[in-house]
DNA sequence: TAGTGGTCTAGACCACCGT
DNA sequence: CGGTGGTCTAGACCACTAA
């Protein structure tokens, strides 16, 4: 089967410079995220060849080429020498860290590799509920739409932070305690495997707050203890939010990393 | 005047794949690299076009062009389409909300534009003494060297944060409370514009903090309350660090914004 | 050894910018 | 208009991986 974009410049028809022009490698783009999206790559298996993604849209390596580098940029593949490009999966240690922010003060300055920290999480609630305006709003459902709200408390050694997660309860059927707490790994993990719902990005907003009484208790500190709120919405394609979260930190011993750029 | 790097393999002589090969472009990459931080070119200057370089290293334009793209991608340049391509400065307003995370809670959800908030920042000190153990550390300065140390607050509307930076005397001679007040604008563009110093990357890590009684006077809070603590390390070319600052952020009407990739 | 991604080249044409 | 970066091609060779 063959897919056929604009044709370049310089091989027949032109591409039109209107208002709505783009650059071949970005319709090529455009075509893999397709793709990707319906699932007719997975997570962690390989897509075509170079070669063989030219030969089907018609257009040269180097064009194929660009178009993937960006979606690598992305975090959307990953390239390997010598054995191929594979979709981006949350399983793989490489990609562990870019949503978990959280550090032991004195381990992993800048390095998290070889970490086999005893990273325990515990699922303390799930259940399905009506969205709060608020979570709704942010989810972009129609408040009073069933979402699925998970607690869980995540020990690095002490107990550290206390997640409350909303996910739209549509993309979430089956979901439960028990399967959450059988699963262990990362939760992008499962949410990529069992629900197909793949996160590729995420924009957070971070606070200080003093521990009301029930956050007091869960993470055994005192009452009115300081407190890192970190509020993060998650993305899957086309930008549809699909998660939003909040973590609330004990950072006596830990502390949120972060690079500039 | 022509810098030759290891010709290319199908023209002379091979490169040799030993234990330090590198490919062309990051040579090229690399004497680009050396030309910046011996301010060949100065922040917001043009370079040469791609077509020169290409001539001035006797490589194809392509290798000039991957050589750029990357230091493009590590906003160490800016490509303009029909101009040319420019050395970042921090004086432009899109490499402004690099560095700076701290927004309204309302204002910028993710667009930081057209954004004149009045932003205010008043020198509070500015003094030079010996390199505290933990600073020098950071900055890798024997401990005991001169720094520099400030101390300034932020205000976006109420007072937001409070800075206390240091940084190695050596390369700030002659920074004092009277300079930093006279000059408006980002703190980073006087460090590039008066003392060839730019900020390239920067490393943070951010806790929740109670504040004590002198930061409480200072930022007009009550004793205890929960402040966000930023503490960033700023590196300049080779990676060397050249600023450590500590920020605290009242987070009643503000937050830290941050975007996971 | 065959196949994959990675590098490099040379040349063509396009889109954008200032003059 | 000329110069700049941006796109696209075709072909060569290299480095890495797995069978």
């Amino acid at each position: 089967m063959i897919e056929t974009p604009i044709s370049p410049g310089s091989e027949s028809g032109a591409r039109q410079p209107g208002p709505t022009f783009a650059p071949l490698y970005r319709q090529i783009q455009a075509l893999l995220l397709r793709s990707l999206q319906q699932g007719e790559w997975k997570p962690g298996e390989a897509i075509p060849s170079e070669t063989e993604l030219a030969a089907r849209y018609r257009v040269s390596q180097g064009t194929v080429r660009k178009a993937i580098d960006e979606l690598a940029a992305g975090n959307l593949l990953v390239r390997r020498q010598g054995r191929g490009t594979f979709v981006a999966s949350h399983h793989e240690v490489r990609t562990q860290f870019r949503f978990l922010r959280i550090r032991p003060d004195e381990a992993g300055d800048e390095r998290p590799e070889a970490d086999r920290a005893p990273l325990l999480s515990r699922i303390l609630e799930c259940r399905r509920l009506r969205a709060p305006v608020e979570v709704a709003r942010q989810l972009r459902l129609r408040s009073g739409e069933p979402v699925v709200q998970i607690r869980r408390l995540l020990e690095l050694e002490q107990p550290a932070v206390l997640d409350e997660i909303w996910l739209p309860g549509a993309r979430f059927r089956g979901l439960s305690a028990e399967r959450l707490s059988a699963y262990s790994g990362p939760l992008y993990g499962l949410f990529e495997a069992e629900f197909g719902t793949r996160m590729i990005r995420a924009t957070e907003r971070l606070k200080a707050i003093a521990a009301d009484r029930s956050l007091a208790r869960s993470l055994k500190v005192p009452e009115g203890s300081p407190l890192l709120l970190v509020e993060r919405l998650s993305f899957t394609y086309e930008d549809q939010p699909v998660e939003l979260r909040r973590g609330y930190c004990v950072t006596a011993r830990h502390h949120y990393y972060n690079e500039l750029n």
